[in-house]
RNA sequence: GGGCCCGUAGCUCAGCACGGUAGAGCGCCCGGCUCUUAACCGGGUGGUCGCGGGUUCAAAUCCCGCCGGGCCCGCCA
């Protein structure tokens, strides 16, 4: 039987040891967009499957804010540059809710991971230095600063000074964190100069020195990783690619916390970033999709089916365009879930159940939801803005997607999916799926017969007469056809070209109360050659 | 300079760890449907599996080498 990729990978882990630390870290540099919530979700869904199989595993998720800020990403004003340098933690909200910058996108970020439904202990970067949990591990890392040196040379490739220590201390004076060197230390006391150019900051000259019990500094990243799996306990860590090349931050780290450290470096789970598009997300490009972009027109799950159905290795390609079928393919793997529907291959049977399940938030209902088919949603909602439940349940009872009697929940997700597919319209749908009048329909006059066109005319006639009930408007175009000769059928099929350049449409008479009697009847007298093309 | 991923039907992709008749969805074509037709329901069309070698009775799948596309590292995190 063919395992899912998460099964295999806790299979290997499990081989090591039953109990586990699973961290995950994201910088906290702005919105978070889709591709960052992989970090904490693989994290988590790899500690709730060691616990499920009798292991002990906890999962945690690490807010970066102590990192200094590199570049001000786009809604956020210009102004905000003269941060540059500075950790998060000391950065003002710019959306002034928040006491930080480190605060608000942390926010944010576990507003997400909690919608995810995602188990995951919270850890700040800045409280750690703080509160002394790096204390011994940086006390460390500067008497065995050589060590460290000849690692990263020897690794990366990257030659520091020979009074190079691995700490940033934040400057008492500028308080940026990224342009300071520290050059000695006496007991716990850093001596530093201010006066590094990192390219996006400058340092402002400033000498001094910290004492790092106070937490006013941090260690470099690849000694503050290898500082975190030692001090945290760490066992598996998912992380992006960007981590994984050869001689980059991974290699490194790892040979830090066994030489320096002494300890085990985690287990890696390294993945391939979400592609927008086609396309790196950029925040300068300006195409980032953020989760709460998301859960404005889908729900949680199917980010989280997203995500899971295709090895971490491999890249992620999301197209907004496209989401309703990538929710049709969740809602399939729905029905494959509850035994409605197989495939073929029971392997990729067994797969769609298992990708189904995990992107579950908690355990699964015990009966299938009401599906309501996301192009389905699209139809309705334009057709009816605001449709309520009784006319929403009366359509899916005629169209067979009612199979028992709807739950509140059912209702409610019922309703949920009109709510996002009318913001999927309004914001991202392709104008192909929008349903729209021909702008002319004067071609259909050649497509029809000369008994369609009468018809056409004497419905327009009909329309422009008075206004109509629908049962009433229905019954006259009946009576209509058949006074021509004509089959209904045939009036239907003129009527739709007319409109929309189909052979068929939605319900006509309500469509026509969707779009207004007179243009109706303009469109009709149009494609019957009785009236100018000017509509 | 180094690393990873991708290349399969017109389009989007599954299948590849462990070789055994090339798959799905969309599109396209054809046919149905009317006191109902909420763009529905049938059926059909579709492929040098990027290229070249190798291993094998047998390769989309394993190995080597190319080509094309994307991303990452070699600053900082």
């Amino acid at each position: 039987m063919k395992e899912h990729w998460l099964d295999e990978f806790v299979d290997l882990v499990l081989e090591k040891t039953k109990e586990h630390v699973v961290a995950s870290g994201t910088s906290i540099s702005g919105s978070a967009h889709v591709g960052n919530v992989a970090d904490p979700l693989y994290a988590h869904a790899i500690a709730a499957e060691i616990r499920k199989r009798g292991g002990r595993a906890e999962a945690l998720w690490i807010a970066d804010d102590m990192d200094p800020l590199d570049s001000v990403p786009p809604p956020i004003p210009r102004e905000f540059s003269k941060y540059l340098g500075m950790p998060y933690v000391d950065i003002p909200d710019p959306y002034r809710c928040c006491r930080s910058w480190a605060e608000h996108f942390t926010k944010e970020f576990l507003d997400a991971i909690e919608k995810l439904g995602l188990e995951i202990k919270y850890l700040s970067g800045a409280s750690m230095y703080r509160d002394g949990t790096y204390l011994p591990w940086i006390k460390i890392a500067i008497e065995r600063a050589e060590r460290i040196r000849d690692i990263l040379l020897r690794v990366s490739g990257t030659l520091k000074p020979s009074d190079w220590l691995p700490y940033m201390p934040v400057c008492e004076n500028c308080g940026r964190v990224g342009t300071t060197y520290a050059y000695s230390f006496q007991g716990d006391r850093v001596l530093y100069r201010c006066d590094l150019d990192v390219g996006y900051a400058k340092g402002c000259g400033h000498r001094g020195e910290r004492d790092i019990k106070e937490g006013r500094g941090k260690l470099q990243w690849r000694v503050e990783w290898a500082a975190r799996w030692a001090a945290l306990n760490v066992t598996i860590e998912p992380f992006g690619k960007e981590h994984a090349a050869a001689g980059g931050s991974y290699d490194t780290s790892k040979l830090i916390v066994k030489e320096v450290f002494g300890r085990e470096p985690p287990i890696p789970l390294t993945y391939e970033h979400v592609m927008i598009g086609g396309r790196k997300m950029s925040k300068s490009r300006g195409n980032v999709f953020t989760p709460s972009q998301w859960f404005e027109v889908a729900p949680p799950q199917t980010l989280k089916f997203f995500l899971f159905r295709v090895h971490p290795m491999r890249h992620k390609d999301f197209r907004v365009e496209d989401l309703p079928n990538l929710v049709a393919e969740y809602e399939r793997a729905e029905r494959i879930y509850y035994g409605f529907e197989e495939l073929q291959d029971a392997k990729l049977t067994s797969l769609a159940r298992r990708n189904y399940e995990l992107s579950q938030i908690g355990e699964p209902s015990p009966v299938m939801p009401i599906q309501l088919p996301y192009d389905f949603a699209v139809v309705l909602v334009q057709l009816y803005p605001n449709m309520d439940v009784k006319r929403l349940l009366e359509v899916l009872r005629l169209t067979g997607h009612l199979w028992r009697e709807p739950s509140p929940e059912d209702l409610e997700r019922l309703l949920t999916r009109l709510r996002h597919a009318s913001t999927w319209v309004e914001k991202y749908a392709p104008e192909s799926v929008k349903i729209k009048l021909l702008d002319d329909p004067s071609a259909v006059r050649d497509k029809i017969s000369e008994k369609q066109r009468e018809a056409l005319a004497k419905a327009a006639e009909l329309l422009l007469e008075r206004e109509w009930g629908p049962n009433e408007l229905n019954n006259r175009f009946f009576e209509l056809s058949r006074s021509l000769g004509l089959a209904p059928s045939e009036f239907f099929e003129a009527a739709y070209l007319a409109l929309v350049g189909r052979k068929s449409g939605p319900r006509l008479v309500n469509f026509i109360a969707a779009i207004g009697r007179e243009r109706v009847a303009k469109h009709f007298l149009v494609a019957a050659g009785r009236g100018s093309a000017l509509i």
